[in-house]
RNA sequence: GGGCGGUUAGCUCAGCUGGGAGAGCACCUGCCUUACAAGCAGGGGGCCACUGGUUCGAGUCCGGUACCGCCCACCA
């Protein structure tokens, strides 16, 4: 083990700021010698198991990833320092579209074509790349101090991870959940694959709406019209019309139907049908159907024995079925056709027409609704599995509003195309015999010699990223891994891949192992910059968390992503933040300082941690910071197991600067800088002992400086990452002392208000009055003089009884005491405008508590405890009224 | 078209089962006080979007309106 961890503890060697870079990558390395992240299925502690959302291969991960890997890190090493076997298992995803892209782009600029090399050597470079680039990816992961279980880093081309893949295909197939067939899918012409309907991202568009002329033949029986005008988006799919359509019940065009009509511009006769799905209201009440580019028209085709022309080909130009406009591409061909029409007078009008437009989420290319033959999961009864089992509680959303998204789409979701043109990913196991036309479905690839071939496409990422849960602790085979930690306990990720993934891998975690593949998730919300617009490579706003660490430091980075994570929440990135945090962890380094600097020779302080058990012993600050930390740790624990990491950690915050280093530091000064013996050692005590909670408390979130500091504590000391959590007594909490403490930070922060408002100047020791009737109260005062003097900057502090007579001087009231400060060089009239104003605030706050007081219904109906507040706040007021009223006649106000 | 979320201090956001509004940053004043100037002490600043209702009491619950954002969706 490295020797910096039992180096002796010295506040010497510290320097006066907390140095991320100089201590991070010692305890990166620490971490992994130890196999911090290590799973155990042979220890006999309860299991906890999680799975890393696995990035993108070939990415670089940017602050989303962050935020997403640190709560999870949180989540494992909170569990693990509660003594539990943690599993959280890391790996990355081939990503099939993304990544192929990304190296088809690299070999371009080589001037290489993807299709110029040939499948293989294709897949052999996408092979090299993620070799070079995959490892990224890792450093960041380890720069972040990720105690993820490295000895089973999976990567979905895994041999075992195709060998799962292959399984679930195989059985989902022979049971019926996998067909293949030729339907309408969403064709992506730029990378000239199908993709699924959840990879098709609408958008909104100013479109136009082109009305067309087409002639109809002339009737047979005489007269009628001679002539039909539709209004389509989309001109140049005319060039594939097969037929009109109006509504059945449309009176308006009930004679046309039967007709025929001529399609403009190729001259081909079509039909005019009559079908259901025509809106009559809409437009001119006809439409033009092309069964092979439109799914309502795909439909109508199908119902009317529709021919169905093909006129846009698979890579977006038009087809040898367009005459002229063969080649163009689809685009282009619109304003030729249009073009075409107008010289015809064809063209009766144009009118604009907001509509919605499919674009590929990846390429960004218009979606092209195509009839091809593919592979589809049929996903209802999967589906319902899902819903049920998140409907009974045996999968819970947190936040729970997720769910109702959930069910949204579960309810209403459509068979699932699987199969992609692409050459990156894992291949679907089905093999042809061209010439019966028959398809093998099978585990192990058939003889050669059968002469079969293999089907091209591979399956969609979120087909093999849905077994994630399972297949990475080895399904299907029966592993130890597979029993211990299937299901997992949580899962952590973004909720933007709800229905991509975690829907998924419910249904396939569901249907293959009959139970939930977690029992928990938690969505958090997305990490958007500063315009407020979501974070992704492919924007390229992502912010580099390496950039951010080298800068803050790790923690800094952490403590700001999890303190934002409020559930359901998008946040946005906000440096200033992150520098506020880097700030947090210097204050804790240097209130370790200034420990270390306290603490004694190391076996006093050994000694000191000992007794701290016992804080019956202890003076008011020290049972204080002791009574206080039991509702710290209390509350994080509350809030960590109901995922509200924002609250944790705020929580852990607010106390370790506000309370510890603002009031308990400056407090113990008192005791530390004394001359009683006996009270520096137990006030030693106690201060090692709080310091060793927060460091343990404070671990999870900011592992680095936490080992560190907590490296530098007197002993030998172990891996904080390995020791046990936190852990306050119960029997530290004491109520009265920390009235007490409110007492004299009541009366503390009075006197630094007077001596601020008048101007004493800040290093004069100040006489100091305090003026309580009540005998207890004076002696509460009594006991915390030396900290008031100290605290407050007072030379001389008076505890007394009755009123002194002397004029010159500044009040303030804190409740039933006042605080009286004598000066020679009181302006009276100033102090009474001061005091005047004083008393009208209270005498505004008295009416509003008197007015509820007396109303009959809140005394009736209101909680108990909630009106001995308001007559205890009442008391308060009334004395503090009195006080200010004889302080303002005394100076003859 | 359907669904979800948001609107609180100048900015970014908390506010748990309704009890009288908070944090961080920014701002103002004063301090290099022997842990920390990445700091300390003090201070100013809010019709909690608008509007009805329920209630003794509403930032919090219910209805409506406005604006913003997101997701889903085969009306040309």
């Amino acid at each position: 083990m490295d020797d910096s961890i039992s180096a002796p503890s010295t506040s010497e060697d510290m320097p006066t700021g907390f140095e991320p870079e100089a201590v991070e990558e010692r305890w990166r390395a620490a971490w992994e010698e130890a196999e911090i992240g290590r799973a155990d299925p042979h220890s006999g502690a309860a299991k906890f198991s999680m799975v890393i959302p696995p990035p993108n291969v070939t990415g670089a991960l940017h602050l989303g990833h962050a935020l997403d890997q640190t709560l999870q890190d949180v989540m494992a090493r909170w569990k693990r320092m509660h003594g539990l076997d943690v599993l959280w298992l890391p790996g990355t995803d081939h990503a099939g579209i993304a990544t192929q892209n990304v190296v088809e782009k690299a070999l371009l600029s080589e001037g290489i074509e993807r299709r110029s090399i040939g499948r293989e050597a294709f897949e052999r470079r996408v092979w090299e790349w993620r070799e070079q680039h995959g490892g990224r990816i890792l450093d960041q992961m380890r720069s972040l101090g990720l105690s993820v279980d490295w000895s089973r880093l999976r990567f979905t081309l895994d041999p075992d991870m195709s060998k799962a893949v292959r399984r679930a295909f195989v059985d989902l197939y022979e049971q019926g959940f996998i067909y293949r067939g030729e339907y309408m899918v969403n064709w992506c012409p730029h990378d000239q694959t199908a993709i699924s309907d959840l990879e098709v991202k609408h958008e909104e568009v100013d479109g136009k709406l082109w009305k067309i002329r087409y002639p109809l033949t002339p009737d047979p029986e005489g007269e009628g019209r001679d002539w039909l005008e539709v209004e389509t988006t989309r001109p140049e799919t005319m060039l594939g019309d097969t037929a009109l359509a109006v509504h059945p019940n449309d009176t308006r065009y009930a004679a046309v139907v039967g007709r025929t009509a001529v399609l403009p511009l190729l001259g081909r006769e079509i039909r005019v049908i009559a079908d259901e799905a025509v809106d009559p209201e809409f437009g001119t009440g006809v439409v033009k159907v092309t069964p092979a580019h439109d799914p309502n028209d795909y439909e109508i085709g199908k119902r009317n024995e529709l021919e169905s022309i093909q006129v846009i080909g698979f890579d977006g130009r038009m087809t040898d079925n367009t005459g002229p406009y063969e080649g163009l591409d689809r685009f282009e061909a619109r304003e030729l056709v249009l073009e075409h029409l107008r010289e015809r007078s064809l063209l009766m009008g144009e009118r604009a027409h907001k509509h919605a437009v499919g674009h590929s989420e990846r390429s960004g290319a218009v979606i092209e609704p195509q009839i091809s033959t593919q592979w589809f999961v049929k996903t209802a009864p999967l589906a319902e599995a899902a819903l049920a089992a998140a409907e009974d509680g045996r999968v819970r959303f947190h936040p729970e509003s997720q769910f109702k998204v959930f069910r949204e789409w579960m309810t209403n979701i459509r068979d699932w195309c699987i199969s992609r043109q692409l050459w990156w990913g894992h291949r679907i196991p089905a093999w042809h015999n061209d010439a019966t036309g028959e398809i093998i479905v099978t585990l192990e690839e058939p003889d050669p010699a059968l002469g079969l071939r293999q089907d091209p496409d591979v399956l969609d990422t979120w087909f093999s990223s849905g077994l994630f849960p399972f297949s990475t602790l080895g399904w299907p085979e029966d592993t130890v891994d597979l029993r211990r930690y299937y299901p997992t306990d949580v899962l952590v990720t973004g909720y933007d891949i709800l229905f991509f993934w975690v829907a998924r891998m419910l249904m396939m975690g569901l249907h293959f192992r009959g139970e939930s593949p977690f029992k928990e998730v938690f969505l958090h919300g997305l990490i958007r910059d500063a315009d407020g617009v979501k974070m992704s490579k492919s924007r390229g706003n992502g912010v580099d968390p390496q950039e951010i660490v080298d800068k803050y430091g790790a923690d800094a980075l952490r403590f700001m992503l999890v303190a934002s994570a409020t559930p359901g929440t998008d946040l946005i990135f906000s440096e200033e933040r992150v520098a506020g945090y880097r700030a947090f962890a210097n204050k804790l380094w240097n209130a370790t300082r200034f420990s270390l600097m306290n603490l004694g020779d190391r076996a006093e302080a050994l000694q000191a941690s000992a007794d701290a058990a016992d804080p019956s012993a202890t003076s008011l600050p020290d049972r204080w910071i002791l009574s206080r930390i039991v509702t710290v740790v209390e509350r994080f624990e509350r809030d960590m197991s109901k995922f509200r990491f924002d609250e944790a950690a705020q929580g852990l915050y607010q106390f370790i600067w506000h309370e510890f280093c603002d009031w308990y530091l400056e407090m113990a000064k008192v005791a530390l800088n004394g001359d009683q013996p006996h009270a520096r050692r137990e006030t030693r005590a106690t201060l090692l002992a709080t310091l060793e909670i927060v460091l343990r408390a404070l671990h999870p979130v900011m592992p680095f400086l936490t080992e560190e500091l907590w490296s530098r504590l007197p002993g030998d000391r172990d891996l904080l990452a390995l020791a046990p959590f936190a852990a306050a007594q119960d029997e530290w909490r004491d109520d009265e002392v920390e009235a007490a403490v409110r007492t004299l930070q009541g009366v503390v922060t009075e006197v630094r208000r007077l001596r601020a408002e008048i101007g004493v100047e800040p290093r004069k020791k100040i006489p100091l009055v305090l003026i309580a009737e009540s005998e207890d109260r004076r002696l509460e005062l009594a006991a915390a003089e030396s900290l008031v003097r100290s605290l407050a900057g007072c030379k001389e502090v008076r505890i007394v009884a009755d009123d002194d007579p002397v004029v010159e001087r500044v009040v303030g009231v804190i409740g039933d005491i006042q605080v009286l400060i004598p000066l020679d060089d009181v302006d009276l009239d100033r102090e009474r405008a001061r005091l005047k104003k004083v008393l009208d605030r209270a005498v505004g706050e008295l009416a509003g508590i008197d007015g509820r007081l007396t109303n009959r219904g809140f005394l009736a109906k209101a909680p108990e405890e909630v009106v001995a507040k308001a007559r205890h706040r009442q008391a308060e007021l009334i004395a503090e009224r009195q006080r200010l009223e004889e302080r303002l006649s005394a100076i003859g106000g």
